[in-house]
DNA sequence: GAAAGTTGATATCATTTAGTATCAACTTTG
DNA sequence: CAAAGTTGATACTAAATGATATCAACTTTC
């Protein structure tokens, strides 16, 4: 499941889409493939899960790349990856509101020893509905 | 601030836009206006305010509206109105994720003595960051 | 009671956006 | 080492989206 073992043309073939979209939905920060020491691209039957519900939210749901991100962005990670009060007051994502974590930088807090792409607050997006999930778990 | 006292010709033209925006913005779920008993709006200056922030985000953020819909649609108004298990389990807004839980039938839990308009739900998204700081505000 | 404004609907428009095609430089594979 | 594939970049296109204009029926206002 989390083995990456596809190429991007093999992985963008079994999607049906192009090579280059797959790029973009990484450049807009919705997918973090596995990367080679050579900077190639690899991906996971769990990555494709993860194209498969972007694709969706795009094109059935009508919801922009633009507003993906900003659903992203609302995941309580703070809460997740339960970060100190010190680490809060450090970062950026915890005062903004228009990047995912893994987007921005975070080298001097309780995030700069995990890989977001095997983090569980990058993987609330599995699924399309698991935001929400993740939420009423985390919410009394 | 909550006193509705501007005709909808008036809102438009103190927001530079035009009347049908703004029916447009109502009919999308993503704000309230006050209703006289004839059925006329009439809107206040937190609408305002509320459709200043609407304007920013699809305007400067370029989130669509469905995407806007998305985010008021992760509110999670069950631990802010701190509804029943029994009220959760009947409440199609807890299960659901692609409408605001103001654009939902709820006569037969505990928002059935509530107006959305006046609700702290509906107005999380008064300013533009206040949902994930409501957020913030509920969790740990 | 007449003028001005509102409601909901439809048709239309300008802009944006997701996605494709094409390119040269580089890497992998057999 | 040569063919196939990958990377990142730019240019382009078809479709969708936010917004405007226009309409008849109904309310409000003076």
């Amino acid at each position: 499941m989390d083995e990456p073992k596809y190429t991007i043309s093999n992985a963008a073939k079994l999607m049906g889409i192009s090579v280059h979209t797959l790029r973009m939905y990484e450049r807009e920060g919705l997918i973090i493939p596995f990367k080679k020491s050579s900077n190639q691209r690899l991906y996971s039957d769990r990555d494709l899960e993860r194209v498969k519900c972007i694709r969706k939210t795009i094109n059935d749901d009508k919801i922009n790349i633009e507003g993906i991100r900003r659903v992203l962005a609302l995941i309580p990670c703070w809460a997740i990856v339960k970060c100190s009060a010190e680490d809060r007051s450090h970062c950026e994502f915890f005062s903004g509101y228009t990047k995912p974590c893994w987007m921005i930088n975070h080298k001097k807090n309780v995030c700069k020893d995990r890989e977001c792409r095997t983090c569980e607050v990058y993987q609330s997006f599995g699924s399309c509905s698991s935001i929400k999930d993740k939420m009423k778990e985390l919410l009394p």
